[in-house]
DNA sequence: GTCTATAATAGGATAGAC
DNA sequence: GTCTATCCTATTATAGAC
């Protein structure tokens, strides 16, 4: 990497941080040029309109990158197994949200939701019914005597017992991580739940 | 209600609807006041410690008024017909976020949640259980061949379908109201899970 | 590309008249 | 209780040297 591009990185990743923690409209540049070692100005030259590009650049970055770990996760998916399958999702996307930077552009992403561009909001809305379209094909693959019907709400079901213990983990409660016993409780739901097929 | 308490309340209502659109940080005393119709010093009067108190009482105000209406919501239920309750429940808690004031409360809860007190996150996240452990309650009275312990997990299942509901609706796709096509979701899909039963 | 210096404004908060 | 005037600091953003 080029050093400029490590500078401009480096202007990123203290962003992030600093907007995950305070919030956007929390931080000010000054302190972004603080703790990222640089100059007045010279957020301007990597960021000539200022703050907001920033946002805009921080959030484009982890709209891209988590868009690549979902979509690998759901081309591992083989249409069998559906439990075990279930909870590799599921520990996939904790892995995401666990990471710094995913963490980080979690929160950005949810309490920043009003910033967002509509490209921003539609690829974010897209990710999202990506998911549940992608479960519901493979339950709807499966050989049940359940309509089809039934078989996609069954899949909004296991997207909700996810989104539950991900909300109420990392943004009710605000942990950091999600504990063994909230994922124990998931694929408690998960075995439960897939007993209607 | 007495002049002053008139002009504290509109002091709060005008510093919660500005909250809600722009989040605390964003919101400027100098706004508040504009909208409020009042003076510049006159905040401080009503608030001394300045903006942060207002915070506080718009928090405060909103967890007092939700929490009757949840408690009114929970004592209604009678442990039988438990798909028909559920939906009360869900179509009441539905009502509580769709009012004007309990949505910006909602949005100032969700996206301010790092500058709430420990006491204000005590309340949230008792609220939250409460309404879980009811639900247990009333499906572990039910005559039912299943052990208490799938009942929980149950309990659990359907408050994800809420959540996720809400979360989704109003949080990731920013709409202002639940559209009918989620409410019958919702109501789908309790009746597929219950199917366990 | 990176720095220093600074302009221009907006922000929270207070003093004191009425 | 409500107003006007104002202080002081923080903030965004720019100009120009190196």
């Amino acid at each position: 990497m080029k050093k400029s591009e490590q500078q401009r990185q480096n202007i990123i990743d203290v962003g992030r941080r600093l907007f995950a923690q305070q919030g956007y409209a929390g931080t000010s540049t000054r302190q972004i040029k603080e703790q990222a070692g640089i100059a007045e100005g010279l957020l301007y030259y990597y960021f000539p309109k200022g703050k907001r590009q920033l946002l805009d650049a921080i959030v484009h970055e982890g709209v891209d990158q988590r868009m690549r770990v979902a979509n690998a996760l759901l081309d591992d998916w083989d249409n069998t197994h559906i439990e075990e399958h279930m909870m590799a999702l599921f520990d996939g996307i904790t892995q995401v949200v666990q990471d710094e930077v995913g963490y980080q552009s979690l929160l950005i992403t949810v309490r920043e939701r009003q910033l967002l561009s509509d490209e921003q909001s539609a690829w974010l809305i897209q990710a999202f019914d990506g998911v549940q379209t992608r479960l519901t094909t493979a339950l709807q693959n499966l050989e049940t005597n359940r309509r089809p019907a039934d078989l996609a709400t069954l899949a909004q079901t296991l997207m909700s017992l996810s989104v539950k213990a991900l909300f109420e983990e990392l943004l009710l409660r605000n942990h950091r991580y999600l504990s063994a016993a909230t994922r124990d409780q998931v694929a408690q739901q998960v075995h439960l739940v897939l007993q209607v097929l």
